[in-house]
DNA sequence: CCGATTTTGACATTGCACTTGTCAAAATGA
DNA sequence: TCATTTTGACAAGTGCAATGTCAAAATCGG
């Protein structure tokens, strides 16, 4: 009963540790992304391009989780700097492709490459299995926080 | 060597569930707040105010690491309501105390019972170590990232 | 092939959650 | 006592979106 509420308190204490953790995240990256004219999100672009290749733009908001109205406007920015650029669809005329142009390419390589360094120094601290766990527990919150959201309470 | 990226891989994706964890979290906190003419950032008030005891609107941002202007805006908003009050400081004329009517004091009782219940709930899938693991990394992390943002990179 | 529905880019508007800056009164500290 | 700091109040601005709408284009069902 007692070990119950510990467990509770526990899980309460972790998850609202996710808005200090998204904010020093954040700030860590939008560090290193100084001098490169990209906001975080428009690095999450080029992320998503470079790990899942080209694609158009509702299929970027989908896997980003935001409006597809909104990443158009990230896109086109992006267009601007150079950094992506657009191929024709041959499966939708008016939906271009959008991939890394050379440039993009290696600015994202050079970015993930830093931050994976900050990563490595970092898990020096921690075993692997611990990072498994806590990234284990990690989804089962979303999840069951997802689950339980929109229904009872 | 392949042990190592794959500790700061799985850092890198631990670290970036940060911001569907806190979006999952606040919705579904979000949700059990309905009705009460609370936003997330104004129950956060409520619970440091029943957590920590009578305090200032100074006290209050610091521990919420937030600007004390906005801060001053989301209590005067919640004195409206009725859910805190002021009380004379003898500390200092011009700062009063805000302290939980009993009104507020029963409403965030309320609403962190329940929100525990949905703790104990997700708890009931993971098992103690679990949980305690998982919040040792989040907080070493956190601290990892905040000592390397603002140098090197 | 055709008509209805859906997708998409573009644009406009709005809202939220803050930050930043300033001021004057008051409080504090040397 | 006098310089500095704290505080509440107010004003303005910013970043990250959601939402709504439109027209062109694409897709789908028959």
């Amino acid at each position: 009963m007692h070990n119950v509420n510990m467990k509770a308190e526990q899980l309460h204490q972790l998850i609202w540790m996710s808005r200090p953790l998204m904010q020093a995240a954040e700030s860590c990256v939008e560090n290193g992304l100084t001098g490169t004219n990209l906001t975080v999100r428009m690095r999450a672009v080029l992320e998503i391009l470079h790990k899942y290749g080209e694609q158009t733009v509702p299929e970027l908001a989908a896997r980003l989780d935001i409006q597809r109205q909104y990443v158009q406007i990230m896109c086109n920015e992006t267009l601007t700097s150079g950094f992506i650029e657009q191929r024709p669809n041959p499966r939708h005329k008016r939906s271009p492709i959008l991939t890394l142009t050379n440039q993009g390419s290696a600015l994202i390589e050079d970015i993930l490459s830093k931050e994976m360094q900050i990563m490595q120094e970092m898990s020096e601290d921690l075993s692997t299995e611990d990072i498994a766990t806590a990234l284990k527990v990690i989804l089962s919150v979303v999840d069951g926080l997802k689950k339980r959201t929109g229904e009872r309470k």
